[in-house]
RNA sequence: GCCGCUGUAGCUCAGUGGUAGAGCGCACCCUUGGUAAGGGUGAGGUCGCGGGUUCAAAUCCCGCCAGCGGCUCCA
């Protein structure tokens, strides 16, 4: 007897062991046609698993109750959608060895190792979709069957894949004690593949599928083991919900940052300046120092000082640090003093002798700085402190250079030279709690003043089995819990990650993803024990004696390049009042009211606002189409009719109809209002609220 | 750095070996128009860079540079 709990909570009692299938069926017909998997005891499975103990049972169907695609059903249509790709390659590209396909949030993939002569290529996919299409037209049911691990391997072996081998060995190594395939079809004449499963029960369920793109990767992610191809692909139940995920891609692309910066004029790479090297543009330019003038306010009210670095300074200087030389590949090559070259020169070295010596850190030189935090530190160390004078707080926009690796760069999130708006805090340890939790109520109120509330906080620990962690363990034990007590005390998601600690302590950082999913790391918060240690930063305490303060860097925004991009991404280039580059446009509806517009605009430049006016030779509807082409906040427009009422007619960005009119001074004060407050009152509601 | 794709006017893109194209933008002219593109004329291009094949290359081949998607890396 086995009794099977429905989600509901009814019991149903079976003879024997049954099938998820017989357990859908026997609730009804139209259940088990829908059905493509189930979950038993919450673990995701076949519809063919035979259950032969009681167990909670649920089925899955492609839409849950309340018709949104259920995710375990996406799950296992991928999944399955994985292997009917394999397939179609393998039928295209013999040879082609298979390694590792799971599901995805958004799709799969299939890592694949071609033949060297026979690589894959974007030409391909047409093939392989005509293919994949074919076998699930076939609808040949997915069948596992399975093998004891010595049997298996057996077989694995005779057939000589050294990828799926591992995988069986990874598999046993875990604790299997039998290797299950799937075949798509009929074990031994179809097409199979060594795999844990589950699937759907047949090819016929996954409904389309869309192969998407190329990208080489590493076994095992190891940039020294075997380069395998990626191939990216997705799949759903029909072609109507991969369209709209199709569609929805597109529309993510239109928010890009890389592409609005274009469009709105924001930011601009040249090949010539370099790559990952960013000109501002005089529209970016003032998002940024908006930024920077908000965020800098805030810091005097929080009892930071300013400071000034440069942003070059001697190589001594960081290999006391320890930036130089364990961090060289993502610096820039050190700038060497002329003398020295040309004293090893005459001494006969060579590139590859310099090169040496370089990697040794066995030169002299001036490093193009990739931190902050040692200029700060000398300023710190610049006199004596005594413990009445902490916490002490530097603060500084400061500007540095990383050398990351080409395929790296991205617009403005992954860049080689950006702006920190950096602080280094020097405190007891006494205050460090305090200290802390005061940079996180920063960073807070800058993500909520800006709406950025989707993030989550990230506790950077070190990678217990990697030595480029700098300082004592029991030093970065207890910076840890530090970090630990203060991101649980924020309240909101927070997760842990090894490995992702700075190299000098940990850390706690606001991440954020962007349009495309891509998660960046903005704000941050790090304890820092160890270079107080390696700089040997003292205080005077009360007791007369010498002592070591506590560092802590942080950064609110992160870089402000990295920062700007996500906003742009967050408002869809279509800024705040107090941000946007150009904040009322006055549209004049012919030329007869260019005077009138220009005083009008001359106004609102005298009050500070960021105003232009439109004296092109179009028609109203043409400025209109422009200005909201920029995504201009407000739009003014004048005509003959408020002139003669001084009045002035009113247009919000991403509002269809016009809010209405009101008189010229009224609108000077309510937009001088709007980017006071920054966005906390807005114009658009004055009008909502008188009901025009 | 690795694999694949891409690179043509300021922007978005068409152009598969035979005289360099469109739309938008820009300039000028007509129009003086009241809420998401009035009309006309014109300027603007070493077709990413360098080699090669060819009578002839934007187009084919090789190398490089840059961008994009991933991988790896990320103090």
């Amino acid at each position: 007897m086995v009794k099977i709990t429905l989600p509901d909570g009814s019991v149903k009692e079976f003879q024997g062991p049954v099938t998820a299938l017989e357990v859908a069926e026997s609730i009804g017909s139209r259940l088990a046609k829908a059905a493509v998997g189930a979950k038993v005891d919450g673990a995701l499975s076949d519809l063919s698993t035979r259950i032969e103990h009681d167990a909670a049972v649920a089925i899955v169907t492609e839409k849950t109750r309340d018709g949104e695609a259920d995710p375990d059903a996406l799950y296992l249509c991928r999944h399955s959608a994985a292997h009917v790709m394999a397939e179609a390659i393998q039928r295209i590209v013999p040879g082609a060895q298979l390694v590792y396909g799971p599901p995805l949030e958004n799709g799969f993939y299939y890592d694949i190792a071609f033949p060297e002569d026979r690589p894959l290529r974007e030409g391909d996919f047409e093939a392989i979709e005509a293919e994949m299409t074919a076998i699930v037209k076939e609808d040949r049911a997915f069948t596992r069957y399975e093998m004891p691990a010595g049997e298996g391997m057996a077989k694995l072996e005779s057939e000589g894949s050294k990828y799926k081998l591992d995988n069986a060995q990874r598999a046993i190594d875990a604790g299997s004690d039998e290797l299950s395939w799937y075949a798509t079809g009929e074990p031994g004449t179809d097409w199979e593949d060594l795999c844990r499963g589950p699937h759907v029960p047949s090819t016929g369920r996954i409904g389309a599928i869309k192969v998407m793109s190329l990208a080489s990767s590493y076994w095992h992610g190891d940039e020294n083991s075997d380069r395998l191809t990626r191939v990216y692909g997705t799949a759903f139940f029909n072609k109507k919900d991969l369209d709209a995920h199709l569609h929805a891609l597109e529309e993510a692309k239109k928010r890009d940052h890389r592409v609005l910066g274009k469009q709105l004029d924001l930011f601009h790479i040249d090949d010539e300046v370099g790559q990952g090297l960013i000109l501002w543009t005089p529209r970016g330019s003032i998002i940024r120092k908006e930024l920077q003038d908000w965020i800098g306010g805030e810091l005097r009210k929080m009892g930071y000082t300013d400071v000034f670095c440069p942003h070059i300074g001697k190589l001594g200087l960081y290999k006391t640090s320890g930036h130089f030389p364990y961090y060289q590949d993502s610096q820039f090559v050190p700038v060497m003093e002329r003398q020295f070259i040309e004293q090893v020169s005459e001494e006969g070295c060579s590139c590859g002798d310099l090169s040496n010596m370089m990697r040794a850190g066995d030169i002299d030189g001036y490093l193009l700085k990739p931190m902050n935090c040692p200029h700060h530190i000398k300023i710190y160390a610049s006199r004596p402190r005594s413990y009445r004078d902490l916490p002490i707080r530097l603060s500084e926009f400061g500007t540095v250079y990383r050398w990351e690796q080409s395929g790296e760069l991205n617009g403005l999130t992954r860049v080689r030279c950006f702006t920190v708006d950096d602080a280094h805090l020097f405190c007891r340890e006494d205050q460090v709690a305090d200290e802390v939790m005061g940079c996180l109520s920063l960073v807070k109120i800058a993500l909520d003043t800006l709406g950025l509330t989707d993030f989550r906080v990230r506790v950077g620990l070190r990678d217990p089995d990697s030595s480029k962690y700098v300082g004592d363990p029991a030093v970065w034990d207890r910076a840890e819990q530090a970090c630990r007590d203060a991101a649980a005390s924020l309240g909101g998601k927070v997760t842990e990650e090894p490995g992702e600690a700075a190299f000098y302590g940990p850390k706690i950082d606001f991440v954020v993803k962007d349009v495309i999913g891509r998660e960046w790391q903005l704000g941050t918060v790090q304890v820092d024990y160890n270079l107080p240690e390696r700089f040997g930063l003292e205080y005077v305490g009360s007791d007369n004696k010498t002592h070591r303060p506590v560092m802590i860097h942080r950064a609110p925004f992160g870089s402000m390049e990295r920062f700007v991009g996500v906003l742009i991404e967050h408002f869809a280039g279509a800024f705040p009042l107090w941000l946007a580059p150009e904040q009322v446009r006055v549209l004049p509806v012919s030329e007869k009211s260019n005077d009138y517009a220009q005083a009008l605009c001359d106004k609102l430049v005298a009050r500070g606002v960021r105003a232009t006016v439109d004296l092109h030779n179009d028609r109203v509807q043409a400025k209109i189409k422009h200005a909201a082409g920029m995504k201009i906040p407000y739009s003014a427009i004048v005509g003959p009719r408020d002139e003669e009422a001084g009045e002035v007619n009113v247009r919000a960005f991403g509002i269809k109809d016009a809010l209405g009119s009101m008189p010229v001074d009224d609108f000077v004060d309510a937009i001088a209002d709007e980017i006071a407050c920054k966005g906390s009152e807005r114009l658009t509601e004055r009008f909502e609220t008188a009901g025009v």
